[in-house]
RNA sequence: GCCGACGUGGCGGAACUGGCAUACGCGCUCGACUCAAAAUCGAGUGGCCGUGAGGUCAUGCGGGUUCAACUCCCGCCGUCGGCACCA
């Protein structure tokens, strides 16, 4: 380092230090893990892989360097850390550029993941870049359609028709890709249509019951919440009605319903399907065929036009036929309506307007009977047979069953068991459980995916592609066509292949798999991201999984992070991993909005660049004022305004490591030593402040408390400017409490901390100040000297009726009896009383004492 | 409509299992340094009353429990997030 250069820098310019210790650390080889090392206990920290679309924002630098920060901690504290990073690469964006721009999307896509590697560089994390994984290569995705083979093998994975959500411009999507009242798109917002489709499913709903079991899993309430209301585990029957012999039909068909509530069956005024049930065109009559036809297709249109509320009008339509109810053999009619959902239970319903809103309303605007089954609070089973005036639904204990035949009388949930016992009985339904959460449809009519590796010949139907044939490479060109058809199709070279059994002409699959599928498994790979035996090394991910800790945002509670369980999961039953939970410990941090208070996006123009602040402030500074703008889970508005105060307290750390002994002029308290302390009281006070200070920030980090952290950072190098220059200065106590401060600081700010730390050995003379041999980084975390850290004496605050009145100073664990009789003897307190007796003393453990009066 | 989170100075926020409300930072006011400005440093800074000591009110609103409530209980209001007729 030239003179000058060492003048330079002699105050504080991030700009000039950062890049040198990021270029120290590669050296050093910081960042890569030794996955083999078995020495140090394991510490897997993952966060949330990115999409490349090319620029990193303030949003990003939220994220990950908070995590950057953890990862330090924990490697001071002693363990291996292991903090890969990767990227999504595959999805719509790089095809959709492809599209507009003419460029090929895999070009985009790595000119995207090169610039962005280089500014997550800039934030100065330890990330381990050598177990990068990057999905849209056939390296990573070869696996992809291994694992679907494996499923596909394991009867995980299937094809089926069904009706899909379908956007006009994407094409297929899974369920919980279609948001909002009005069903639109995820990714383009175009409204969701219904279509029938053959399609490729993962059998995510095998998983539905250990899904909702989070027990060995520290997740965030909220997150478990959506999940568990996600799944939407019910309990009810299967019940099982038959259709009524009539003049136009034969009768004898089974109608099977789920509900709930098998105690309100002898209430079953009558029964709906929903518009799509395969006995509809059975059961209507021909005199109602016409109107039957035109409500369905009515119907179908209905998806794509507004449909915004939930609470419109009732529509439907009356088949013609009737249903006999099992238990009283009663003959009702069987209507069709849109209110009931295909997709759900058995996709028809026994209707019990009496006792659910829906059918009530549906009863009343087609004079359908409703009947009282359960007494209410307001009904005694007296007047049972008074009019319904409004569906009662509730599940009180106290409410009894009437007007149901054997089980008149009964406590509703009583009566449940007994007509489920009795149906069983009969062999006319059965005790059944039914989920809300659905297989994930996974078939893409996109370019940039994984290609499904399956085969469709002649003469053998659907054939898999052999394991030894993968992967099945995506061609490099194409054209991608019109909307919703799968641009593979328009390329032979891909699509014409050879049947693997029969070796005949045959057609590849040419759809692609959701992108969620490569999210699902990315952690196990980036344990062996060169293996070419198995998409994971048994071995190695016996010791790395779960995954420690993981952090992101809330937004992937229903989608990622349930796939993620779920592959999980059936990776475990295929013997491919031991783990069934992926991630043992979650963190959602909260999400920075734009200054304007939405979502960052470059359409609405309010991205933050994060770079002109790196440039301007360093990363330290933007790295730390990230992490004190308030509690990590909260996130919010963007808004630079007070990141002057992070820049002047790294100052201030500077000034206090570099030059104890300078002063301030014009401050007349600079240099002089507090109003009755000498310089050992003020030593021993320093010494106090470093330790209970590590005390709380150790506490602070490990539990994510990061905004507190850099709070009590502050609080300590406050005290330290208090100190410099006077005789305490430079003391034994004082290089220990700023050698404190530097560690503490170390995993947030990791490159003044640095600096710092090998100019302060370099002062000792102890080495040449490059941190080549000891990187503070490489420094054990200090332990707290608890003698240092306690305290001789306490100020207790003084209360006369809950009010504050008076402060003492005591000596700790001064007896009660003592400090009662100071307090009672202080001018103030003896004022406030006025002369009252004290009626009761409260001691709160010596912190507080309040005394009681009249 | 159902489920969940949150509501504290001018602003971001702090307060552990009930025990000094407003830590830390921003902003603002005044002062020091300067020819001046910036930067830096120092003092002050919840509202109201008071020259002052001090008093009094205040954690979305209204009740309650307690010696003591931002914290616990009941009832409202508001903001944000999730779900969307799930039988």
């Amino acid at each position: 380092m030239s003179a000058e250069e060492r003048i330079r820098i002699d105050r504080y310019e991030p700009t000039a230090i950062e890049p040198r210790w990021q270029r120290r650390w590669a050296e050093l080889r910081l960042a890569d893990t030794d996955l083999g090392d078995t020495t140090r206990p394991k510490y897997y920290l993952l966060t949330m892989y990115d999409y490349p679309s090319g620029n990193l924002h303030i949003g990003h630098w939220y994220v990950k360097t908070p995590t950057d920060a953890l990862g330090r901690f924990h490697r001071m504290r002693g363990e291996n850390v292991f903090m890969p990073i990767g990227f999504d690469a595959f999805g719509l964006p790089a095809e959709n550029a492809a599209i507009k721009n003419n460029v090929d999307p895999r070009e985009w896509t790595l000119k995207n993941i090169d610039k962005m590697r280089g500014q997550l560089r800039s934030m100065g994390a330890l990330f381990d870049w050598n177990a990068e994984v990057v999905t849209c290569e056939p390296e990573y995705y070869r696996w992809n359609q291994w694992l679907f083979l494996k499923f596909l093998e394991a009867g995980l994975a299937y094809r089926a028709s069904s009706p899909v959500d379908w956007c006009p411009n994407d094409g297929t999507l899974a369920r919980e890709q279609v948001e909002g009242t009005d069903r639109h798109c995820w990714r383009c917002g175009a409204r969701v249509q219904k279509r029938q489709l053959d399609q490729w499913y993962l059998r995510i709903t095998k998983y539905a019951d250990e899904l909702l079991d989070f027990s060995g899993i520290e997740w965030p309430e909220p997150i478990r919440l959506m999940q568990t209301n996600w799944i939407g585990r019910s309990e009810g029957a299967e019940v099982v009605f038959t259709t009524a012999r009539d003049a136009h039909q034969p009768g004898g068909d089974e109608l099977r319903v789920f509900t709930t509530r098998p105690d309100t069956l002898y209430g079953a005024t009558f029964m709906v399907m929903s518009p799509e049930h395969a006995l509809v065109s059975k059961l209507t009559h021909p005199e109602q065929a016409a109107e039957v036809a035109a409500y369905i297709e009515a119907a179908g249109r209905e998806t794509e036009i507004e449909r915004m509320s939930t609470d419109r009008e009732k529509t439907g339509v009356f088949t013609g036929s009737y249903a006999v109810n099992p238990v009283n053999d009663e003959r009702i009619p069987i209507w069709i309506a849109d209110y009931v959902l295909a997709g759900y239970g058995t996709g028809a319903i026994m209707a019990v307007p009496a006792h659910d809103e829906r059918d009530f309303a549906f009863a009343r605007k087609f004079g359908l009977p409703i009947r009282r089954v359960i007494a209410g609070p307001e009904v005694s089973y007296k007047d049972v047979a008074k009019p319904v005036e409004a569906a009662y639904v509730s599940h009180d204990t106290k409410d009894r069953l009437v007007n149901s035949g054997p089980h008149s009388g009964l406590p509703a949930r009583e009566g449940f068991t007994s007509i489920v016992a009795m149906l069983e009985n009969q062999s006319r339904g059965k005790a059944a459980v039914n989920y809300r959460l659905r297989d994930w449809l996974i078939s893409r009519q996109r370019y940039w995916g994984t290609p499904i590796p399956m085969v469709y010949c002649d003469t053998d139907g659907i054939v898999p592609v052999p394991l030894d044939q993968l992967p099945v490479r995506l061609p490099d060109t194409v054209d991608y066509g019109g909307s919703g058809n799968s641009p593979l199709k328009s390329d032979a070279a891909f699509m014409n292949t050879t049947c693997p059994k029969c070796g005949g002409p045959a057609q590849r699959e040419t759809d692609t798999l959701d992108t969620f599928i490569d999210s699902s498994w990315y952690w196990f790979r980036y344990l062996s991201p060169a293996n070419v035996d198995a998409p994971v090394d048994r071995r190695i991910e016996a010791r790395w999984c779960p995954v420690d800790q993981y952090t992101g945002g809330s937004e992937h509670a229903v989608m990622h992070l349930l796939y993620a369980r779920f592959f999980t999961k059936a990776m475990a039953d295929l013997g491919l991993v031991h783990e069934r939970e992926p991630f043992k410990r979650l963190f959602n941090q909260g999400q920075i909005l734009g200054a304007d208070g939405e979502r960052m996006s470059k359409s609405r123009g309010n991205v933050e660049d994060p770079d002109k602040l790196v440039s301007q402030y360093g990363a330290d500074t933007v790295r730390l004022f990230l992490m004190f703008m308030g509690p990590w889970d909260q996130g919010g508005p963007w808004s630079p305004t007070g990141i002057g105060g992070i820049s002047r307290f790294l100052h201030r750390v500077w000034t206090a490591a570099l030059d104890p002994h300078g002063g301030e002029a014009g401050d007349p308290e600079s240099g002089v030593l507090p109003a009755g302390q000498d310089s050992a009281t003020a030593e021993k006070a320093l010494r106090a402040a470093a330790h209970r200070t590590l005390r709380v920030v150790t506490d602070e980090y490990a539990e994510l408390r990061f905004n507190t952290m850099v709070a009590h950072l502050m609080e300590l190098s406050n005290l330290l400017m208090r100190y410099r220059g006077t005789e305490a200065a430079g003391s034994a106590a004082w290089n220990e409490a700023v050698l404190l401060l530097l560690l503490m600081l170390a995993p947030a700010a990791p490159h003044i901390t640095e600096e710092l730390w090998a100019r302060l050995a370099a002062a000792r003379g102890e080495e040449s100040g490059d941190g080549a041999a000891s990187s503070i980084h490489l420094q054990p975390w200090p332990a707290v000297d608890e003698a240092a850290a306690a305290e001789s004496e306490r100020e207790v605050p003084i209360q006369v009726n809950g009010k504050l009145r008076d402060k003492v100073m005591v000596p700790v664990g001064i007896a009660e009896a003592e400090l009662e009789a100071i307090v009672l003897a202080r001018p103030k307190i003896v004022a406030a009383l006025e002369g009252r007796k004290p009626l009761k003393v409260i001691h709160a453990g010596g912190r507080l004492v309040n005394v009681v009066v009249r």
